[in-house]
DNA sequence: TTGTACGCGTTATCAA
DNA sequence: TTGATAACGCGTACAA
């Protein structure tokens, strides 16, 4: 049936003895077309089952309306939660997203630029890969001339829009909530990316310390990927070594349930003799047992600001400066770290 | 600097003397070009940093090279591993995949596919919210032409090809398991949603019953969403009103979960005193204490599957009949279940 | 207020 | 083997 044949503005100006001119002004309700004509061209648009040809007025104007948004892992509670707010907010605006997944590996983010910058994306929305280095791939997006904003894992010294969590105080609060909770010996899990989210964090952890005047030891500080099985050769470590330490810090939440299982294994009590926090707020948190404090990173309040740049950034000049956007975190106390009921 | 203006094969023709024809077909490795043309082609065209526009060539021969993937919900861990397997297959095919959700909303739904037959993706790819009653919506888009497929929460009656996995099976194994550990008073937990999925699931259930002999009790059969939420008022009702049950075969992973907190939150020892089985094996249930079994329903394959069937409709013609492929799940054993150690 | 004419970048058809 | 031309559907100066 509706086969047949795509209907255009050629075919709605037909019927109505004018020119597919008139037709396409019409529907883009040009103030100078007489109302009378455009309800006219209206009424036969919706008669004839009209839908207007995105790629034409694409390949015509430059802008095809579409968002690309490039994360991690779409998997991650965290990111999932970017994408709806993003998606909100360019709903609003008639934009559609695009998403893509890097799977936290610098080839596939590429790649994965490329096909956006080949689909004509009208702005690219990116958090780096854990394993990004050079940075040419995002120059190449500035240079296209199209917005680029970044998120989450940001990069200082490019030149685009930046929407990042203060990671510093995310760090801070939950040290100094295990200090408030008795600990002295914090272990802290981070990573040894180049990331600034986890330097960032890190230092909020130290400066706790220090706050507090208690002696930050180095050989407490741990580094590795962000995944359970880290956590766990993390706490294995530390057993087998005879480490004292009466809580963990982890930067990461995966870290800190696969420690809490290989301590809960080991008959070592949580909170009571190591206390737990971890970063970012994943939901599987509130299932574990105990449950787990983390530091909730607001989602959806991030992507819905870097969509917002966006559409800022499309109508305000490229030669504005870039922006940095800090949104606040804030720690959800849980189980594994509260230990004056 | 890139900005200035973008490169066309007019550019690289005027520069070789030669038209944008040849240019065109060198590109694209036109049989009837010399050998030594595409290759002064191919050498200007890197010179010059050509990047083809590929929304000029989406109009004018139909196709923009992206296939739209319609899912419920991302962040559940099915469905973003079925995306990833269709971002797989569809990278082999030089593909791009534009993921939407529906939040298990029929008007998301119908929104959705709108933007991507406003988009002109080649295909689609369609799991059904729970809520979607209707399927115009649906039936339009195989109107247009373009090749549908469906999976997981199929719509017998739709001509389209549908990709499940053997639900009926799922739910027998599961049972039957229970079944084996010694369990006759078996909860099932279902929706009230008319989706196959979840009936197909009760039919597995009633039929390893049946075979076992052991009666089926309609009831312990309860009915509500798939939220966590919901299985904590089951198990709560469950025991307030003193019913008399040994396991729960839950269809939902989040129900087995909050239904294995307020048991335990009630001093029953799971799976000695109720013994638990989830479905979809979402990570989480490996998380949990006791961990939860569960039917693993390959997702990833799912996709690879559904990708798969897209582009054998894209050179097929269309008038082929719609093709059903099951994909067989597996029980996954964990502690909630175990009795027998 | 409306029409004319052209171009966005690519590719298919026909001709040479 | 290559060139010329037209067309995909839309939008916009310019003209009327």
């Amino acid at each position: 049936m509706n086969k047949s044949k795509k209907v255009t503005i050629h075919d709605i100006a037909k019927r109505l003895n004018v020119t597919a001119s008139t037709v396409s002004r019409s529907l883009n309700n040009n103030p100078r077309i007489s109302d009378k004509t455009k309800k006219r061209v209206l009424k036969m648009a919706k008669e004839l089952n009209y839908k207007p040809n995105s790629i034409a007025s694409a390949l015509r104007n430059g802008k095809t309306q579409i968002i690309g948004l490039l994360v991690p892992l779409i998997d991650r509670a965290f990111f999932s939660s970017i994408v709806r707010g993003v998606e909100q907010v360019a709903e609003g605006f008639n934009y559609h997203v695009i998403v893509s997944q890097s799977y936290e590996n610098l080839e596939n983010e590429k790649k994965a630029l490329k096909a956006f910058l080949n689909t004509q994306v009208d702005g690219v929305l990116v958090s780096i890969s854990k394993t990004t280095t050079d940075i040419s791939h995002l120059q190449d997006v500035v240079e296209s001339g199209i917005p680029l904003i970044l998120f989450d894992r940001s990069i200082p010294q490019l030149q685009a829009d930046q929407v990042v969590i203060d990671d510093y105080q995310g760090g801070y609060e939950a040290t100094t909530h295990l200090i408030e909770q008795g600990c002295k010996r914090i272990v802290h899990f981070t990573t040894g990316r180049d990331l600034s989210i986890y330097k960032e964090r890190y230092r909020g952890y130290a400066d706790a310390l220090a706050y507090h005047g208690v002696a930050l030891d180095e050989s407490l500080v741990l580094s590795a990927n962000s995944q359970l099985e880290d956590g766990r050769k993390h706490a294995e470590n530390l057993l087998k070594n005879n480490i004292d330490f009466d809580a963990i810090f982890s930067a990461s939440d995966f870290c800190a349930l696969g420690a809490m299982q290989v301590l809960k294994e080991n008959g070592i009590k949580i909170p009571e003799e190591v206390a737990i926090v971890g970063f970012s707020n994943e939901p599987f948190t509130s299932f574990t047992e105990p449950s787990i404090s983390s530091v909730n990173q607001y989602p959806i309040e991030m992507g819905k600001t870097v969509a917002n740049l966006f559409f800022d950034a499309l109508n305000t000049g490229k030669d504005v400066l870039p922006k940095k956007t800090v949104i606040q975190p804030k720690l959800i106390i849980r189980e594994s770290s509260l230990r004056n009921k």
